[in-house]
DNA sequence: GCAGAGTGCTTGCAATTGCAAACGCGAAGG
DNA sequence: CCTTCGCGTTTGCAATTGCAAGCACTCTGC
């Protein structure tokens, strides 16, 4: 075992940094990392620790994203137009918290799916929370029924407000 | 140095492997690496490369990103409002089913920032929203209430109904 | 009480990371 | 010619990673 698909790390860490016309050792001392441990990564003899290659990133003044996806650390990123991967992907929530709101979220696209069926074209119209002509339908809380503890989480009640 | 951040890192996997209710064991199975290096790792006692990370990443069927950001590895200008921003980009959702799951989220992020200064003591983390301190519409929160103390139970199924 | 299987944790040890120091090379400048 | 300054690279070496083996503990069943 030798130096594997390593060297596309490097390779891309040393792209960018001629490309940014800085030379190995002024990277090096931005990145807060050894001269000769940065030209070792860069020509794929070593193996950057994830804090390593984050400074790399920073000295780089690029996405820490971009060199994560190069080295093969982060699966190829989905856009974020996908609710559910930005709900599985967001890392402030909880894996409750996480398959509830997507649990959620499906209930909703059936609902809609289904209130679309029924109109077929009328489907432009802003609703306010507070001027709201229904309700929040139990359609989708008879799905969420299978949570039901209830611990009595009563807070004050606001206005609404959009954002 | 003996315990940076990285202590953060190793109790959010802790807790994420906790409720995937899977033992030490499993997970170190799982991620391909050792049971004695996963129960360090979580312990903050060693800082794992990024390669041992995104397996623990993929064993935990969670986003190497939601660990990379827990372990301060990626920028936080990645805002945490993919989520946000994705629900506003859903063309599947009406728009009082998009403020509905951006309140809930968000409130989600509240319960879940509480939970962690409870049991750790680091959240420096800022975060942009207007509705921060305001709780829900209570018109929302009879809908959250049934996930007050929900566990790990993912069968909210609901057959389509649009013939 | 004791074997078996489960959990997480401690202990040496090989392999690797990451660095300080030194090296070879080329371009200014004395 | 020889020094100085920059570049990237090579060379030992302390510190760390990551693992195989074993430890201590808790259940369950005999």
């Amino acid at each position: 075992m030798a130096l594997p698909k390593v060297g596309s790390i490097g390779e891309y860490i040393r792209e960018q940094r001629q490309q940014a016309k800085i030379s190995l050792r002024q990277l090096a001392t931005a990145a807060g990392v050894s001269n000769p441990y940065l030209s070792q990564i860069e020509r794929g003899l070593r193996k950057p620790s994830a804090e390593i290659l984050n400074q790399i990133a920073k000295g780089l003044h690029i996405s820490s994203q971009a060199l994560y996806v190069q080295a093969g650390l982060i699966e190829d990123r989905e856009p974020p137009s996908d609710v559910i991967t930005a709900i599985r992907a967001d890392p402030l929530l909880s894996g409750r918290q996480r398959q509830v709101l997507i649990d959620i979220y499906e209930s909703f696209r059936k609902e809609k799916r289904a209130e679309d069926e029924q109109t077929s074209q009328n489907a432009h119209l802003r609703h306010d929370s507070e001027s709201d002509d229904e309700p929040l339908p139990d359609e989708y809380l008879a799905a969420l029924e299978p949570f039901a503890a209830s611990t009595g989480n009563g807070t004050a009640n606001q206005e609404t407000k959009e954002g």
